[in-house]
DNA sequence: CCGGTGAGTTAGACAAAGTCCAATTCTTGT
DNA sequence: ACAAGAATTGGACTTTGTCTAACTCACCGG
């Protein structure tokens, strides 16, 4: 599913496909993360699905987010001590992370090996490895 | 500074070594953390310095926090969407994050071993590279 | 000592992100 | 077309953290 689906019946699909009912707010809301194809953050989804005519409430924004993130269809990143981002792409990646400017830039995964790490406690199970480049300008 | 300094004036010190004015107030903050070495929430640091006596403010509480992440006395960790975790321990390392209880648990960073990363973009230093292994219970 | 100066602390107002709820509006199956 | 359940909504509310202007305290020079 890392494919850019160009009209709203593509992403009419893309939902079904994830059983999430289509509605007419969560297809908005899904066109603006996978148009983009960006690590978006609550309130700019909102402004980007609101842009030309009020059409989805902040409530919604947030159900819709937290559905679509049940359904795995977008994941959550924790970095910005303020906001959550929510990223398109949920196939296993990494992230540098610019402190000055905010910015998340995606580093594919495959490159990336983590070794040594320890077994888990018992009756405890991985979720994902998140590895990320915390940056900044060079001083 | 990977020590457990048990006295007050023990902490003291350890503020003067990282050019922190050591007052009364940032003493027990640093105390309450450098005491249970855990990863504690600005809450959780402000109910434990005020456990006994009301002694310090909520704006203290932040802002020392905030003086101690600049002097390198504590790290912040950035991990549940809510609120930011201080930990004590500024030595590279990383961590196992339980989603289900919130848990954090320390993982040395000796055994762990992150190959393959990109280049940095040019005009950017790496600040640190987390590695957060997000848990949850087994099915 | 004592008064001045600057650093540190404080209460409480404020802001931003996110949650909750009861009322309303859609969607869907028949 | 209708009923029933699912989804959406405005707005109140909560939580985490920030800000500010007044106050307090430690320290120093006289
Ligand atoms: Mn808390
Ligand atoms: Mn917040
Ligand atoms: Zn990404
Ligand atoms: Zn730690």
């Amino acid at each position: 599913m890392n494919f850019q689906p160009y009209t709203r019946e593509a992403v009419a699909d893309l939902l079904r496909g994830h059983d999430i009912t289509p509605t007419h707010q969560r297809i908005e809301i899904a066109f603006v993360l996978f148009e983009k194809r960006e690590h978006l953050c609550a309130d700019q989804i909102f402004a980007l699905v609101n842009a030309r005519h009020a059409e989805t409430s902040k409530a919604t924004v947030y159900n819709t987010l937290k559905l679509f993130l049940d359904k795995r269809l977008v994941r959550e990143l924790i970095v910005d001590p303020s906001k959550v981002f929510y990223d398109p792409n949920t196939t296993p990646h990494h992230h540098f992370y610019d402190v000055d400017s905010g910015e998340l830039t995606d580093i594919p995964a495959d490159s990336v090996r983590v070794e040594g790490l320890p077994a888990l406690p018992p009756g405890v199970v991985a979720e994902g490895v998140d590895v990320i480049v915390r940056t900044r300008r060079a001083s």
